[in-house]
DNA sequence: CGCTCAGTTGAAAGGTTTCAAAAACCGTGG
DNA sequence: CCACGGTTTTTGAAACCTTTCAACTGAGCG
């Protein structure tokens, strides 16, 4: 059966939110959705939109990004493989969901969503679980916010961290953002972003490698920065 | 029956989280529930505690703040009458709480939460649709960081529109904060807010009065800020 | 080769923090 | 009721960091 192979053989099977259903439920739910493929800078979801679809990311990375009233973009979170995207609810989309990088999700109509919270219960904690969880991420964020260096320092500790798309070896990342999105995630202009990736380079904390590659020479640098 | 009355009684049970509940699930909730009185500057919960109690707020004003590694304080969040928190699932609570002002709470056993919480489905739903709220009000809060001068006027407005506590008249509010925690929850030092304060009263947006009064003059202009 | 675009670098302007000190406020006790 | 002492808030000036504006470099591409 083609939807069971495609949990069977997804690579976030073990992270994802549909983890905790059982066998039968799993393939119901696996009927109702369908891969989808984003190339970098292609938009899932806009701000604004009403019932758009919820997703699991499969592969990549996306942002979540508002737009101020003068047209500018803010980056206010992120998604990586294993998370969850979308409003389960409906309602406008307070954000617009947008791949950085080339990334695969499966994605659920809204309705099928929906249908499926309400029938498996376990589906629901779990989702409650984890928005739990990412609001209080979500807060914390705000408390890590020292000066640009250490925003920057951060960002690069969390990549290494949780982003399996990035790593390209156990010391080197490749960075799924331009010089203009860091700055929209860490609230600095791209001039500044370029200075502190200097800075770090000259403490010896990393080394640049052409415009995205970044090696990880000093993670206790990069943290006591 | 006592319980019964104070649900009857109580001042925000149309916002409150247990709104959902029916009579018999209410009562059963009720009864595991009770009023606690924090005075100001009392604390629910430490940052770390373990199984900590759940509540919803009646009366007054709480701050969730985390606790930087040199022991600083950050106001990550605020809660006011209507508003659940806690973590009703346990594990070490990521920030504390504490009353801004005098305050009144239903403080809740987690472990009846939790039994409560499985009981009754529409429980679980509705908590889950408010904490999906909190967390695009705490993403979009990050967006919403311009200048200091900015970051207080959206303070001002805010406090003007959702906090019933400090609402003494039509124009008129009492700060719940000293200035030493507006600067924690807006990211600037003291002597920052006291001149941003000083230039909002300059274009007569604002008039202050003693410490904690405050008249608002002009919505429009704070609004353009 | 010359174009464009992302990124880098430099210098000046702007805003915030820091340090220091004065002023206003509040509870207390006379 | 007023004076007192401690605390919070305000104000001032200099140091610091980030932004702004401008120019330059380098990589990719027709």
């Amino acid at each position: 059966m083609e939807t069971a192979d495609r949990c069977r053989n997804c690579s976030v099977q073990s992270q994802a939110l549909c983890h905790v259903l059982d066998a039968d439920a799993l393939s119901d739910f696996a009927s109702a959705g369908r891969e989808k493929r984003l190339f970098r800078g292609e938009t899932l979801v806009w701000q604004g939109d009403r019932e758009a679809n919820c997703a699991t990311v499969t592969k990549g990375a996306l942002k979540l990004a508002t737009l101020t009233e003068d047209g500018e973009e803010r980056i206010v979170g992120m998604a990586y493989p294993g998370d969850f995207v979308g409003s389960p609810f409906g309602g406008p989309s307070p954000v617009q969901i947008t791949a950085l990088v080339d990334s695969e999700l499966c994605l659920v109509a809204l309705e099928a969503f929906r249908k499926a919270l309400a029938n498996d219960r376990v589906l629901e904690t779990e989702l409650l679980r984890r928005t739990l969880d990412e609001l209080t991420a979500a807060r914390l964020d705000r408390s890590r916010m020292g000066g640009a260096g250490a925003r920057l320092a951060g960002l690069i500790l969390n990549l290494d961290a949780r982003a399996p798309v990035c790593r390209a070896g156990p010391d080197y990342i490749e960075l799924p953002f331009s010089r203009a999105e860091i700055g929209q995630l860490l609230d600095m202009r791209i001039e500044t972003v370029s200075r502190e990736f200097g800075a770090l380079e000259e403490t010896g904390a990393i080394r640049r490698e052409g415009r995205r590659g970044l090696h990880i020479l000093d993670r206790d640098r990069l943290r006591a920065a």
